[in-house]
DNA sequence: CCAAAAGTGTTAGGAGTACACCCATGG
DNA sequence: CCATGGGTGTACTCCTAACACTTTTGG
């Protein structure tokens, strides 16, 4: 019955040059000096735990508002060679618009690193990414999670990619099309992205009408 | 970063009379004295969470080797009045036929209770059962947790009436079988159930073959 | 011979997958 | 007029869901 440190980890993903990236900080301090982990903090004794994720994350980036989900609570007596520390792990996506936000960030060493190219973690890190990995591919086809990695305004080859780079396999784009269009959770706007060639149509995520789905059990056949 | 308390509660599950239960165990101190919890209780210096969670279920219910998954990790501030609490909330699943392992238990007012009809609990616990339900019910659609909650060996009628507990839906038996059979992953047993009319087939989950089938991506559509 | 649960096939509709060409634009 | 990415339809297969009767046994 002693008391026990606890922190929040939260993995944050964005997709850049069509890649699924995860955001990292460099440790100043020993243990694991000098090599990477994902950003996180211990918990105040006045927040709850997904407070203190938010909070973890916007001091570490400076990024707010975006999409944060419990992920698993990790605990073995010895993953913290300090003392015993139990972290309760999240994941976080981000829009790649979004990105410049980070310009003002607090820790000096934060950098994005292909989900494919990760260096050596800190502590138990590695496991923390695969685990988040795993989820946000599974949640990908049945919710729209896909959604938070894109801006506002998007086009139907944009989100493909998105749902390419977590996968990490090809799909076919007619057939894409037309799944993603059954669902009727895209609304057309009255803008085209001009892009050198072909303007391509934007679309907003319409997310009324999933709520509609859901209970439906409709989901995301990928 | 201050120090906190971290407690695991367990939410044990069962199958009596064709209906879901849950075990819960009746207060004998504030605060809550009197209502009716979910097993549970501090995490040891020394022990994984996984391993806290095995032995509180031990200690309160006298069971052993049951499936045993982590749900979700609770820690609003306020949750338990008397100071700052986080609970690993684990969802565990025995089989019906073992439930008379349930009489040396230590904590003297375990009860079964419907889950259709639980009373009202103490601390957040109303929150952690509802939590684990959802998350059996979608398990069940994609995993092999349903035989879990079944002997060694059972008849086909037996593992629907476990889904339809479940899923509080009735499913069709032929297309039932039809689908357990595909999946190739039960053994006929040399025996049958001699229960009063006609002997029903028994069999034995086989689950060596459901390792390939998780590869292949092959799930359990219901 | 009656009651009770076990066991068994077919059909129609919907979803998934594979696949190739024309279009609009900027340079 | 060419290069680039945008945009579109069909055919086949497979999975899903709906549906009713016969069999075996004990009493």
């Amino acid at each position: 019955m002693q008391e026990m440190k606890v922190t929040v980890d939260v993995v944050l993903f964005t997709i850049r040059a069509r890649a699924l990236h995860a955001l990292l900080v460099r440790r100043g301090v020993p243990p694991f000096a000098g090599q990477y982990a994902i950003p996180g903090g211990f918990v105040r004794r006045e927040e709850s735990l997904d407070e203190a994720a938010k909070r973890e994350l916007y001091e570490e980036t400076s990024v707010r508002d975006v999409y944060l989900e419990q992920l698993y609570t990790f605990g073995e007596p010895h993953r913290d060679p300090r003392s015993r520390v139990i972290t309760a792990a999240y994941y976080a996506l981000i829009g790649s618009e979004r990105l410049d936000l980070m310009a003002g960030a607090d820790a000096a060493e934060a950098r994005w690193f292909p989900t494919q190219e990760l260096p050596k973690l800190a502590f138990d890190h590695r496991k923390i990414v695969d685990y988040a990995l795993e989820r946000l591919r599974n949640k990908l086809e049945y919710t729209t999670v896909g959604f938070q990695l894109l801006p506002e305004k998007f086009t139907l080859t944009e989100l493909q990619e998105v749902y390419e780079a977590i996968l990490g396999k090809k799909l076919d784009k007619r057939n894409f099309r037309r799944k993603i269009g059954l669902l009727r959770i895209l609304k057309p706007l009255r803008e085209r992205r001009e892009t050198g060639r072909k303007p391509a149509q934007l679309f907003r995520f319409a997310a009324e009408r999933f709520v509609k789905l859901k209970e439906k059990g409709i989901l995301f056949p990928f």
